[in-house]
RNA sequence: GGAGGGGUUCCCGAGCGGCCAAAGGGAGCAGACUGUAAAUCUGCCGGCGGAGCCUACGGAGGUUCGAAUCCUCCCCCCUCCA
């Protein structure tokens, strides 16, 4: 079974969607989440337990892999699928991430990029060729091509000449990729402006996609500009096919994406924040290691039925993240990563029910509400 | 009884005449985290409303323009010898 898409229903009062991604490992459900498991592993988790919670994609990253074990060890172990053991659907970023955020390692050409390993300083060289060779190689379902993840801020002359790599690169990736069996997504790249933005999604429809991607969102910008690029462009993106929104989100911005029509997302930000002691809940946001929680024999969310909630309290959460234990990384990352999932339960089911954009509306203002629900208080300390 | 060594801010521990409210750890208390170089990073950490003052380096005196740092006595602790 290869890969296809298809819309459940749309919502009336605006763009979200619901739909089916068939892949070769599975389907997935969508408006998506997928939880971030860069070398081969959502950190914390067994594949058991992501499935358990209800995940049903994860990524993997080209970059980190091709440095280590390797794509052709990868190759020979039966793929990444199986090396890892998750028998379910996974999506590959193909590095263009890298080039942006190991800024000072690589040296772009209009060739590629060349890297300077973060593990041991030995050089690489990645171009759109090899990061769709190698990501077939691991044989993720879902590919990615390689882009140039345009840094924020950027002039628009800077984001153009970023675009027109991104776009070239993007052919380039669609005249390498070799089976149908594993999809390949473009990505929209142009910085904040949307004009670029409108070129990028109307030439990478030119060359054919399976899905499309926003990527250069949530790089720094403030969150109206991230929101408004979104409102002014999303919907011009194919309908048939699955939209992606790189590296989003907060839970504030999955629901005001969804709202615009995206239907996939990934963020590590559920995983790392968990490792890091912050936990989501409807109401709060719960900083485990924070004093007033030292006697609490409360669960970290009331309404939550997640392993964690269940059957621990924040007093020994408190005390397992305190001493440093791995247990207390295991157990936050179960609970934010349910947290997400339900939300995404939620919305889909808000859709299906054709009342989202009230989902939506009902959402913000709870968020208003308790402005400290998001992670970063809204966008209030940027005034 | 004799000979050495030592008592520093919550803890450990540097400092050994001014640049010392006192290095560095730890603990404590906060903040950050958006296609993961992250079990990471940042800030605060004697008191009072500022670059100012007060209280602080076992205790009490003293030397000095100036002492955690030098001197005297006292109180504790450790090691070795009897």
């Amino acid at each position: 079974m290869s890969f296809s898409f298809s819309v459940l229903n749309k919502d009336p009062g605006c763009l979200a969607r619901r739909g089916i991604i068939q892949t070769p490992h599975g389907e997935v459900k969508t408006p998506v989440f997928m939880p971030v498991g860069t070398q081969g592993t959502v950190k914390a988790l067994t594949p058991e337990a992501v499935r358990q919670i209800g995940a049903e994609i994860i990524l993997g990253n080209t970059y980190h892999l091709y440095l280590r074990p390797g794509h052709d060890l990868i190759r020979n172990l039966g793929g990444l699928h199986r090396f890892m053991n998750w028998p379910h659907p996974i999506l590959t970023d193909s590095g263009g991430f890298q080039v942006y955020s190991l800024a000072k390692l690589r040296k772009i050409t209009d060739d590629g990029v060349i890297f300077q390993s973060h593990i041991d300083g030995s050089k690489h060289f990645l171009s759109p060729e090899i990061a769709v060779s190698i990501q077939e190689s691991l044989g993720s379902d879902i590919m990615m091509c390689l882009d140039e993840c345009t840094p924020y801020p950027a002039t628009s002359a800077e984001a153009e000449r970023s675009l027109d790599l991104t776009l070239t690169w993007a052919r380039r990736c669609k005249t390498t990729q070799k089976s149908r069996e594993q999809a390949l997504f473009g990505i929209v790249q142009g910085g904040m402006y949307p004009a670029l933005r409108r070129r990028a999604i109307a030439d990478l429809q030119d060359i054919g996609f399976d899905g499309y991607a926003f990527g250069g969102l949530s790089v720094g910008e403030p969150k109206d500009i991230m929101q408004e690029i979104l409102a002014e462009t999303a919907h011009l993106l194919p309908e048939t096919s699955p939209h992606y929104l790189m590296g989003v989100g907060t839970p504030e911005d999955i629901v005001f994406a969804v709202y615009h029509g995206i239907d996939m997302f990934d963020c590590v930000i559920p995983t790392r924040c968990a490792r890091n002691g912050l936990l989501f809940t409807n109401d709060e946001k719960v900083v485990i290691k924070h004093a007033r929680y030292r006697d609490d024999p409360g669960p970290v969310d009331r309404t939550c039925d997640c392993y964690t909630c269940r059957n621990y309290s924040r007093a020994y959460l408190r005390h397992l993240y305190v001493s440093g234990e791995i247990l207390a990384m295991v157990l936050n990352t179960v609970h934010n990563i349910h947290f997400y999932m339900r939300l995404m339960e939620d919305i889909r089911r808000a859709i299906a029910d054709g009342r989202y954009t009230e989902f939506n509306n009902n959402f913000m203002n709870r968020h208003r509400e308790y402005s400290h629900w998001d992670i970063d208080g809204g966008n209030e300390k940027e005034e």
